[in-house]
DNA sequence: GGGTATACTGTATTTAATTACAGCATCAGG
DNA sequence: CCTGATGCTGTAATTAAATACAGTATACCC
Protein backbone atom coordinates (compact mmCIF):
# COMPACT_ATOMS: atom_id res chain seq x y z
CA UNK A 1 0.00 0.00 0.00
CA UNK A 2 3.06 2.54 0.60
CA UNK A 3 4.00 4.45 -2.55
CA UNK A 4 6.53 6.63 -3.87
CA UNK A 5 6.68 9.88 -1.40
CA UNK A 6 6.07 13.38 -3.17
CA UNK A 7 7.11 16.90 -2.73
CA UNK A 8 5.12 19.49 -1.53
CA UNK A 9 4.71 21.41 -4.37
CA UNK A 10 3.55 18.38 -6.27
CA UNK A 11 1.43 17.12 -3.19
CA UNK A 12 -0.05 20.27 -3.26
CA UNK A 13 -0.90 19.90 -7.17
CA UNK A 14 -2.64 16.54 -6.83
CA UNK A 15 -4.44 17.74 -3.99
CA UNK A 16 -5.91 20.63 -6.24
CA UNK A 17 -6.56 18.51 -9.05
CA UNK A 18 -8.40 15.86 -6.65
CA UNK A 19 -10.60 18.78 -5.34
CA UNK A 20 -11.61 20.17 -8.43
CA UNK A 21 -12.92 16.08 -9.47
CA UNK A 22 -14.85 16.29 -6.65
CA UNK A 23 -16.44 19.74 -6.53
CA UNK A 24 -16.75 20.20 -10.02
CA UNK A 25 -16.52 16.98 -11.57
CA UNK A 26 -13.75 17.62 -14.15
CA UNK A 27 -10.35 18.32 -14.42
CA UNK A 28 -9.08 21.93 -14.27
CA UNK A 29 -6.52 23.17 -16.99
CA UNK A 30 -3.03 24.21 -17.09
CA UNK A 31 -3.71 27.61 -16.80
CA UNK A 32 -6.08 26.91 -13.71
CA UNK A 33 -3.56 24.66 -11.87
CA UNK A 34 -0.71 27.08 -12.39
CA UNK A 35 -2.96 30.29 -10.94
CA UNK A 36 -3.56 27.55 -7.90
CA UNK A 37 0.09 27.14 -7.53
CA UNK A 38 0.91 30.77 -8.11
CA UNK A 39 3.07 30.12 -10.80
CA UNK A 40 3.39 32.30 -13.57
CA UNK A 41 4.61 29.69 -16.62
CA UNK A 42 2.65 26.37 -17.22
CA UNK A 43 6.03 24.63 -17.97
CA UNK A 44 6.16 24.48 -13.82
CA UNK A 45 2.72 22.89 -14.04
CA UNK A 46 3.50 20.17 -16.48
CA UNK A 47 7.05 19.38 -14.65
CA UNK A 48 4.81 18.85 -12.03
CA UNK A 49 2.72 16.38 -13.72
CA UNK A 50 5.60 14.19 -15.36
CA UNK A 51 6.78 13.90 -11.71
CA UNK A 52 3.08 12.73 -10.94
CA UNK A 53 3.02 10.75 -13.70
CA UNK A 54 6.49 9.39 -13.38
CA UNK A 55 5.66 8.35 -9.98
CA UNK A 56 2.25 6.38 -10.52
CA UNK A 57 -0.56 8.60 -9.28
CA UNK A 58 -2.00 9.79 -12.04
CA UNK A 59 -2.40 8.65 -15.92
CA UNK A 60 -2.01 11.58 -18.72
CA UNK A 61 -3.65 11.12 -22.57
CA UNK A 62 -1.07 12.64 -24.36
CA UNK A 63 -2.31 15.79 -26.74
CA UNK A 64 -5.81 15.33 -25.43
CA UNK A 65 -6.98 18.20 -23.68
CA UNK A 66 -8.69 17.61 -19.97
CA UNK A 67 -7.28 13.77 -19.82
CA UNK A 68 -5.92 13.23 -16.53
CA UNK A 69 -7.00 10.45 -14.98
CA UNK A 70 -6.22 10.19 -10.53
CA UNK A 71 -4.69 6.33 -9.86
CA UNK A 72 -4.20 7.49 -6.26
CA UNK A 73 -5.11 10.01 -4.48
CA UNK A 74 -3.36 11.57 -1.46
CA UNK A 75 -6.53 13.32 0.13
CA UNK A 76 -9.24 11.21 1.61
CA UNK A 77 -12.55 12.56 -1.15
CA UNK A 78 -15.30 14.49 1.59
CA UNK A 79 -17.18 11.72 3.35
CA UNK A 80 -14.80 9.02 2.81
CA UNK A 81 -13.61 7.42 6.60
CA UNK A 82 -10.69 5.41 6.90
CA UNK A 83 -10.60 1.98 8.74
CA UNK A 84 -7.93 1.97 10.70
CA UNK A 85 -6.07 -1.35 12.23
CA UNK A 86 -4.32 -0.08 14.93
CA UNK A 87 -4.60 3.16 17.12
CA UNK A 88 -0.83 4.40 17.95
CA UNK A 89 -0.77 6.15 21.53
CA UNK A 90 1.63 9.46 20.67
CA UNK A 91 0.40 12.47 21.74
CA UNK A 92 -1.27 14.94 21.37
CA UNK A 93 -2.84 13.41 18.18
CA UNK A 94 -3.56 9.72 16.78
CA UNK A 95 -1.41 8.64 14.32
CA UNK A 96 -3.21 6.30 11.58
CA UNK A 97 -0.95 3.21 11.40
CA UNK A 98 -2.15 0.33 9.38
CA UNK A 99 -5.26 1.63 7.16
CA UNK A 100 -7.50 -1.13 6.73
CA UNK A 101 -9.50 0.13 3.89
CA UNK A 102 -12.68 2.75 4.07
CA UNK A 103 -16.20 3.54 4.32
CA UNK A 104 -17.91 6.20 2.87
CA UNK A 105 -21.21 8.15 4.22
CA UNK A 106 -22.78 10.38 3.21
CA UNK A 107 -22.14 13.70 5.49
CA UNK A 108 -25.49 14.19 6.28
CA UNK A 109 -24.24 11.29 9.02
CA UNK A 110 -21.10 12.66 9.27
CA UNK A 111 -20.93 16.57 10.16
CA UNK A 112 -18.27 18.15 10.60
CA UNK A 113 -14.53 17.16 11.93
CA UNK A 114 -12.00 14.26 11.71
CA UNK A 115 -13.32 11.22 11.43
CA UNK A 116 -11.94 7.36 11.49
CA UNK A 117 -13.46 3.92 11.82
CA UNK A 118 -12.11 1.25 14.25
CA UNK A 119 -13.28 -2.61 14.74
CA UNK A 120 -14.72 -3.22 17.70
CA UNK A 121 -12.97 -6.09 19.74
CA UNK A 122 -14.57 -7.79 22.61
CA UNK A 123 -17.94 -7.87 24.20
CA UNK A 124 -17.47 -4.82 26.27
CA UNK A 125 -20.32 -2.43 24.96
CA UNK A 126 -22.28 -5.40 23.99
CA UNK A 127 -25.71 -4.50 25.96
CA UNK A 128 -25.50 -0.94 24.22
CA UNK A 129 -26.17 -2.99 20.77
CA UNK A 130 -22.23 -2.69 19.62
CA UNK A 131 -21.27 -5.96 19.13
CA UNK A 132 -17.49 -7.48 18.76
CA UNK A 133 -16.47 -6.95 14.80
CA UNK A 134 -18.82 -3.94 14.38
CA UNK A 135 -17.06 -0.49 12.78
CA UNK A 136 -17.50 2.42 15.29
CA UNK A 137 -17.53 5.40 13.21
CA UNK A 138 -15.63 7.93 15.48
CA UNK A 139 -15.14 12.09 15.47
CA UNK A 140 -12.01 13.07 16.99
CA UNK A 141 -12.52 15.23 19.79
CA UNK A 142 -10.92 15.39 23.02
CA UNK A 143 -14.19 15.93 24.96
CA UNK A 144 -17.53 14.58 25.45
CA UNK A 145 -20.37 15.01 27.62
CA UNK A 146 -21.72 12.54 30.19
CA UNK A 147 -24.02 9.66 28.30
CA UNK A 148 -22.01 9.64 25.25
CA UNK A 149 -20.38 6.55 23.76
CA UNK A 150 -16.79 7.50 23.54
CA UNK A 151 -13.26 5.84 22.52
CA UNK A 152 -10.89 6.38 24.92
CA UNK A 153 -7.16 5.64 24.89
CA UNK A 154 -5.72 3.74 27.81
CA UNK A 155 -2.15 3.23 27.88
CA UNK A 156 -1.32 1.35 24.68
CA UNK A 157 -5.05 -0.15 24.31
CA UNK A 158 -7.85 1.46 23.14
CA UNK A 159 -11.41 0.76 24.34
CA UNK A 160 -15.40 1.96 23.36
CA UNK A 161 -16.51 2.98 26.89
CA UNK A 162 -19.79 4.97 27.89
CA UNK A 163 -18.93 8.44 29.59
CA UNK A 164 -20.96 8.39 32.90
CA UNK A 165 -20.68 11.26 35.65
CA UNK A 166 -20.68 10.13 39.14
CA UNK A 167 -20.76 13.41 41.75
CA UNK A 168 -17.90 15.37 40.07
CA UNK A 169 -15.84 12.75 38.72
CA UNK A 170 -16.19 11.09 35.29
CA UNK A 171 -15.82 7.17 34.73
CA UNK A 172 -15.19 5.39 31.60
CA UNK A 173 -17.73 2.59 32.07
CA UNK A 174 -18.40 -0.44 29.93
CA UNK A 175 -21.73 -1.89 29.45
CA UNK A 176 -21.29 -4.85 30.68
CA UNK A 177 -21.25 -5.13 34.34
CA UNK A 178 -18.54 -7.34 34.47
CA UNK A 179 -16.16 -4.71 33.22
CA UNK A 180 -15.29 -2.14 36.22
CA UNK A 181 -15.72 1.61 35.36
CA UNK A 182 -12.18 3.11 35.14
CA UNK A 183 -12.16 6.99 36.54
CA UNK A 184 -10.77 9.87 34.48
CA UNK A 185 -8.59 12.70 35.54
CA UNK A 186 -9.53 15.77 33.63
CA UNK A 187 -7.49 17.37 32.28
CA UNK A 188 -5.14 14.51 31.66
CA UNK A 189 -2.24 14.42 34.37
CA UNK A 190 0.06 12.63 31.90
CA UNK A 191 1.14 10.91 29.21
CA UNK A 192 -0.41 7.69 30.50
CA UNK A 193 -3.40 8.41 32.27
CA UNK A 194 -6.97 7.88 30.32
CA UNK A 195 -7.71 9.77 27.66
CA UNK A 196 -11.15 10.27 25.18
CA UNK A 197 -9.66 10.21 21.70
CA UNK A 198 -13.25 10.64 20.12
CA UNK A 199 -16.93 9.90 20.26
CA UNK A 200 -19.15 7.30 18.64
CA UNK A 201 -21.04 8.81 16.23
CA UNK A 202 -22.10 6.22 14.22
CA UNK A 203 -21.86 1.71 13.91
CA UNK A 204 -21.81 -0.46 10.99
CA UNK A 205 -22.06 -3.85 11.03
CA UNK A 206 -21.17 -6.45 7.71
CA UNK A 207 -23.40 -8.94 8.13
CA UNK A 208 -21.85 -10.77 5.12
CA UNK A 209 -18.03 -11.50 5.42
CA UNK A 210 -17.24 -11.11 8.87
CA UNK A 211 -13.24 -10.33 7.93
CA UNK B 1 -37.19 16.65 -5.67
CA UNK B 2 -39.07 15.83 -8.53
CA UNK B 3 -37.84 17.71 -11.47
CA UNK B 4 -38.01 17.98 -15.14
CA UNK B 5 -37.97 14.82 -17.19
CA UNK B 6 -35.65 13.92 -19.49
CA UNK B 7 -36.53 12.20 -23.08
CA UNK B 8 -34.96 8.69 -23.64
CA UNK B 9 -32.03 10.11 -25.68
CA UNK B 10 -31.35 12.67 -23.19
CA UNK B 11 -30.93 10.47 -20.14
CA UNK B 12 -28.42 7.95 -21.74
CA UNK B 13 -26.30 10.68 -22.51
CA UNK B 14 -26.52 12.12 -19.27
CA UNK B 15 -25.63 8.59 -17.99
CA UNK B 16 -22.58 8.72 -20.23
CA UNK B 17 -21.16 11.07 -18.88
CA UNK B 18 -21.98 10.22 -15.53
CA UNK B 19 -20.43 7.03 -16.03
CA UNK B 20 -16.92 8.62 -17.88
CA UNK B 21 -16.64 10.92 -14.56
CA UNK B 22 -17.15 8.38 -12.15
CA UNK B 23 -14.84 5.65 -14.30
CA UNK B 24 -12.19 7.74 -15.33
CA UNK B 25 -12.27 11.06 -13.79
CA UNK B 26 -13.29 13.54 -16.40
CA UNK B 27 -15.93 14.83 -18.73
CA UNK B 28 -16.06 12.83 -22.16
CA UNK B 29 -15.41 15.31 -25.24
CA UNK B 30 -18.42 15.91 -28.03
CA UNK B 31 -16.59 13.20 -30.36
CA UNK B 32 -16.71 10.38 -27.38
CA UNK B 33 -20.21 11.85 -26.31
CA UNK B 34 -21.03 11.04 -30.57
CA UNK B 35 -19.54 7.96 -30.52
CA UNK B 36 -21.32 6.47 -27.46
CA UNK B 37 -24.72 8.04 -28.42
CA UNK B 38 -23.78 6.79 -32.47
CA UNK B 39 -24.11 9.84 -33.75
CA UNK B 40 -22.28 10.94 -36.42
CA UNK B 41 -22.53 14.80 -36.13
CA UNK B 42 -21.85 16.80 -33.41
CA UNK B 43 -24.41 19.16 -33.39
CA UNK B 44 -26.87 16.18 -32.27
CA UNK B 45 -25.07 16.70 -29.05
CA UNK B 46 -24.48 19.60 -28.55
CA UNK B 47 -28.40 19.72 -28.73
CA UNK B 48 -29.04 17.41 -26.24
CA UNK B 49 -26.46 19.11 -23.94
CA UNK B 50 -28.29 22.17 -24.56
CA UNK B 51 -31.59 20.73 -23.41
CA UNK B 52 -29.81 18.89 -20.63
CA UNK B 53 -28.86 22.14 -19.36
CA UNK B 54 -31.98 24.10 -20.11
CA UNK B 55 -33.68 21.04 -17.93
CA UNK B 56 -31.64 22.45 -15.15
CA UNK B 57 -29.15 18.80 -15.35
CA UNK B 58 -26.07 20.37 -16.43
CA UNK B 59 -24.30 23.78 -16.55
CA UNK B 60 -21.58 24.36 -18.93
CA UNK B 61 -19.02 27.30 -19.19
CA UNK B 62 -19.26 27.91 -23.07
CA UNK B 63 -16.25 27.93 -24.92
CA UNK B 64 -14.32 26.12 -22.56
CA UNK B 65 -13.28 22.54 -22.93
CA UNK B 66 -13.84 19.14 -20.66
CA UNK B 67 -16.30 22.16 -18.47
CA UNK B 68 -19.60 20.05 -18.10
CA UNK B 69 -20.43 20.10 -14.56
CA UNK B 70 -23.49 17.95 -13.19
CA UNK B 71 -25.79 19.44 -11.18
CA UNK B 72 -28.47 16.57 -10.70
CA UNK B 73 -27.74 13.00 -11.32
CA UNK B 74 -29.59 10.18 -13.00
CA UNK B 75 -28.01 6.91 -12.09
CA UNK B 76 -27.21 6.08 -8.51
CA UNK B 77 -23.07 6.33 -7.85
CA UNK B 78 -21.06 3.11 -7.46
CA UNK B 79 -22.08 2.05 -3.98
CA UNK B 80 -24.79 4.19 -3.51
CA UNK B 81 -27.76 2.96 -1.64
CA UNK B 82 -30.75 4.70 -1.25
CA UNK B 83 -32.68 5.16 1.80
CA UNK B 84 -36.57 4.05 1.40
CA UNK B 85 -39.14 5.71 2.89
CA UNK B 86 -41.83 3.32 2.20
CA UNK B 87 -41.96 -0.05 0.22
CA UNK B 88 -44.79 -0.24 -2.42
CA UNK B 89 -46.24 -3.31 -2.34
CA UNK B 90 -46.38 -3.84 -5.84
CA UNK B 91 -45.20 -7.04 -8.11
CA UNK B 92 -42.71 -8.37 -8.86
CA UNK B 93 -40.19 -5.67 -7.92
CA UNK B 94 -40.63 -3.16 -4.90
CA UNK B 95 -40.98 0.46 -6.45
CA UNK B 96 -38.96 3.01 -4.53
CA UNK B 97 -41.51 5.32 -3.44
CA UNK B 98 -39.91 7.75 -0.92
CA UNK B 99 -36.41 8.43 -1.30
CA UNK B 100 -35.11 9.76 2.28
CA UNK B 101 -31.31 10.51 1.24
CA UNK B 102 -28.81 8.00 1.06
CA UNK B 103 -25.99 6.30 2.42
CA UNK B 104 -21.96 5.42 0.74
CA UNK B 105 -20.94 2.52 0.77
CA UNK B 106 -17.92 1.13 -0.02
CA UNK B 107 -18.24 -1.07 -3.12
CA UNK B 108 -16.16 -4.04 -0.88
CA UNK B 109 -18.83 -3.86 1.78
CA UNK B 110 -21.95 -4.13 -0.63
CA UNK B 111 -20.80 -6.69 -3.50
CA UNK B 112 -23.15 -7.27 -6.65
CA UNK B 113 -27.05 -6.75 -6.83
CA UNK B 114 -28.91 -3.66 -6.33
CA UNK B 115 -29.40 -2.59 -2.58
CA UNK B 116 -31.29 -0.40 -0.46
CA UNK B 117 -31.41 0.61 2.85
CA UNK B 118 -34.46 0.78 5.21
CA UNK B 119 -35.41 2.12 8.46
CA UNK B 120 -36.24 -0.39 11.41
CA UNK B 121 -39.55 0.45 13.06
CA UNK B 122 -40.30 -1.71 15.98
CA UNK B 123 -38.23 -3.96 18.51
CA UNK B 124 -38.73 -7.23 16.76
CA UNK B 125 -35.15 -7.83 16.13
CA UNK B 126 -34.06 -6.59 19.38
CA UNK B 127 -32.06 -9.90 20.17
CA UNK B 128 -30.44 -10.29 17.00
CA UNK B 129 -28.76 -6.62 17.66
CA UNK B 130 -30.82 -4.62 15.32
CA UNK B 131 -32.23 -1.69 17.09
CA UNK B 132 -35.48 0.66 16.30
CA UNK B 133 -34.35 3.19 14.38
CA UNK B 134 -31.59 1.56 12.80
CA UNK B 135 -30.75 1.11 9.11
CA UNK B 136 -30.50 -2.27 7.46
CA UNK B 137 -28.50 -2.29 4.32
CA UNK B 138 -30.70 -4.51 2.21
CA UNK B 139 -29.39 -6.88 -0.96
CA UNK B 140 -32.81 -7.46 -3.50
CA UNK B 141 -33.27 -11.55 -3.57
CA UNK B 142 -36.15 -13.51 -3.15
CA UNK B 143 -34.88 -16.73 -2.23
CA UNK B 144 -32.32 -17.10 0.81
CA UNK B 145 -30.27 -19.64 3.22
CA UNK B 146 -31.73 -20.53 6.44
CA UNK B 147 -30.44 -18.76 9.15
CA UNK B 148 -30.14 -15.29 7.22
CA UNK B 149 -31.59 -12.08 8.48
CA UNK B 150 -34.15 -11.82 5.69
CA UNK B 151 -36.86 -8.07 4.58
CA UNK B 152 -40.24 -10.07 3.87
CA UNK B 153 -43.58 -8.16 2.30
CA UNK B 154 -46.46 -9.26 4.67
CA UNK B 155 -49.29 -7.67 2.77
CA UNK B 156 -48.59 -3.74 2.76
CA UNK B 157 -46.24 -4.41 5.49
CA UNK B 158 -42.49 -4.96 5.15
CA UNK B 159 -40.28 -6.62 7.89
CA UNK B 160 -37.00 -7.68 9.00
CA UNK B 161 -36.93 -11.10 10.22
CA UNK B 162 -34.73 -14.24 10.36
CA UNK B 163 -35.11 -17.06 8.09
CA UNK B 164 -35.83 -20.37 9.85
CA UNK B 165 -36.07 -24.08 8.43
CA UNK B 166 -38.37 -26.47 10.82
CA UNK B 167 -38.41 -29.67 8.83
CA UNK B 168 -39.21 -28.72 5.11
CA UNK B 169 -41.24 -25.94 5.89
CA UNK B 170 -39.62 -22.21 6.04
CA UNK B 171 -40.70 -19.59 8.68
CA UNK B 172 -40.02 -15.94 9.50
CA UNK B 173 -38.73 -15.60 12.97
CA UNK B 174 -38.32 -12.11 14.95
CA UNK B 175 -35.65 -12.85 17.55
CA UNK B 176 -37.76 -11.62 20.17
CA UNK B 177 -39.96 -14.34 20.98
CA UNK B 178 -42.77 -12.32 22.08
CA UNK B 179 -43.90 -12.61 18.14
CA UNK B 180 -45.12 -15.90 16.61
CA UNK B 181 -43.41 -16.96 13.56
CA UNK B 182 -44.79 -16.84 9.91
CA UNK B 183 -45.03 -19.64 7.77
CA UNK B 184 -43.86 -18.80 4.55
CA UNK B 185 -44.69 -20.76 1.15
CA UNK B 186 -42.05 -21.10 -1.48
CA UNK B 187 -43.32 -20.49 -4.09
CA UNK B 188 -45.22 -17.53 -3.43
CA UNK B 189 -48.87 -18.86 -3.83
CA UNK B 190 -50.42 -15.60 -4.51
CA UNK B 191 -50.03 -11.79 -4.59
CA UNK B 192 -50.66 -11.62 -0.97
CA UNK B 193 -48.80 -14.32 0.59
CA UNK B 194 -45.42 -13.51 2.51
CA UNK B 195 -42.71 -13.26 0.23
CA UNK B 196 -39.33 -12.39 0.25
CA UNK B 197 -37.67 -9.12 -0.61
CA UNK B 198 -33.93 -9.07 0.25
CA UNK B 199 -31.47 -9.97 2.62
CA UNK B 200 -29.80 -7.84 5.17
CA UNK B 201 -26.21 -7.85 4.27
CA UNK B 202 -25.47 -4.65 6.73
CA UNK B 203 -26.38 -2.36 9.62
CA UNK B 204 -25.80 1.09 9.60
CA UNK B 205 -26.86 3.24 13.08
CA UNK B 206 -26.26 6.80 13.69
CA UNK B 207 -26.04 7.96 17.54
CA UNK B 208 -26.43 11.71 16.67
CA UNK B 209 -29.40 12.75 15.35
CA UNK B 210 -31.95 9.96 16.08
CA UNK B 211 -34.29 11.75 12.86
C1' DG C 1 -51.58 24.00 -40.46
C1' DG C 2 -48.25 26.99 -38.31
C1' DG C 3 -45.25 26.81 -34.24
C1' DT C 4 -42.18 24.53 -31.32
C1' DA C 5 -39.39 20.64 -29.49
C1' DT C 6 -36.80 16.61 -30.57
C1' DA C 7 -33.35 14.38 -33.15
C1' DC C 8 -30.39 14.25 -36.13
C1' DT C 9 -26.36 14.96 -40.89
C1' DG C 10 -22.33 17.47 -42.66
C1' DT C 11 -18.77 20.97 -43.27
C1' DA C 12 -16.21 25.02 -41.95
C1' DT C 13 -14.30 27.98 -38.45
C1' DT C 14 -12.44 29.34 -34.20
C1' DT C 15 -10.16 29.00 -29.96
C1' DA C 16 -9.04 26.94 -25.45
C1' DA C 17 -5.59 24.40 -23.95
C1' DT C 18 -1.66 21.57 -24.56
C1' DT C 19 2.90 21.14 -26.26
C1' DA C 20 7.51 22.65 -27.60
C1' DC C 21 11.65 25.07 -27.03
C1' DA C 22 15.12 27.83 -24.61
C1' DG C 23 16.80 29.13 -20.20
C1' DC C 24 18.00 29.77 -15.13
C1' DA C 25 18.57 28.79 -9.95
C1' DT C 26 18.97 25.63 -6.11
C1' DC C 27 20.04 21.50 -3.74
C1' DA C 28 21.59 16.71 -2.68
C1' DG C 29 24.52 12.69 -3.78
C1' DG C 30 28.48 10.28 -5.38
C1' DC D 1 32.52 19.49 -8.72
C1' DC D 2 29.77 17.32 -11.89
C1' DT D 3 25.22 15.26 -12.53
C1' DG D 4 20.43 14.71 -11.98
C1' DA D 5 16.14 16.13 -9.87
C1' DT D 6 13.30 19.89 -8.52
C1' DG D 7 11.11 24.16 -9.47
C1' DC D 8 10.48 27.57 -11.83
C1' DT D 9 10.05 32.09 -16.20
C1' DG D 10 8.59 33.30 -20.85
C1' DT D 11 7.25 32.98 -25.71
C1' DA D 12 5.87 30.56 -29.85
C1' DA D 13 3.66 26.73 -32.25
C1' DT D 14 0.28 23.33 -32.56
C1' DT D 15 -3.93 20.95 -32.17
C1' DA D 16 -7.93 18.89 -29.75
C1' DA D 17 -12.25 20.06 -29.27
C1' DA D 18 -16.01 23.35 -29.05
C1' DT D 19 -18.74 26.48 -32.12
C1' DA D 20 -21.14 28.14 -36.00
C1' DC D 21 -23.95 27.70 -39.87
C1' DA D 22 -27.05 25.36 -43.08
C1' DG D 23 -30.15 21.90 -43.58
C1' DT D 24 -33.68 17.61 -43.01
C1' DA D 25 -37.34 14.84 -40.78
C1' DT D 26 -40.75 13.59 -37.34
C1' DA D 27 -44.03 14.39 -33.82
C1' DC D 28 -47.08 16.96 -30.88
C1' DC D 29 -49.97 20.77 -29.55
C1' DC D 30 -53.28 24.59 -30.03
Amino acid sequence: MSSISLTARQERLLRIIETSIDKKGYVPTLQEMAQAMSISSLQGVKDHLAALERKGYIRRSPGRRRAIEILQRVAQPEGNVPIIGRVAAGRPLLAIENQHGSLNLSSEFLGTGTHFALRVQGDSMIEAGIQEGDYVIVRQKEAADPGTIVVARLGEEVTVKRLKKKGKILFLEAANPAYDPIPLTQPAQSASSPRIVGIVIGLYRDFEKKR
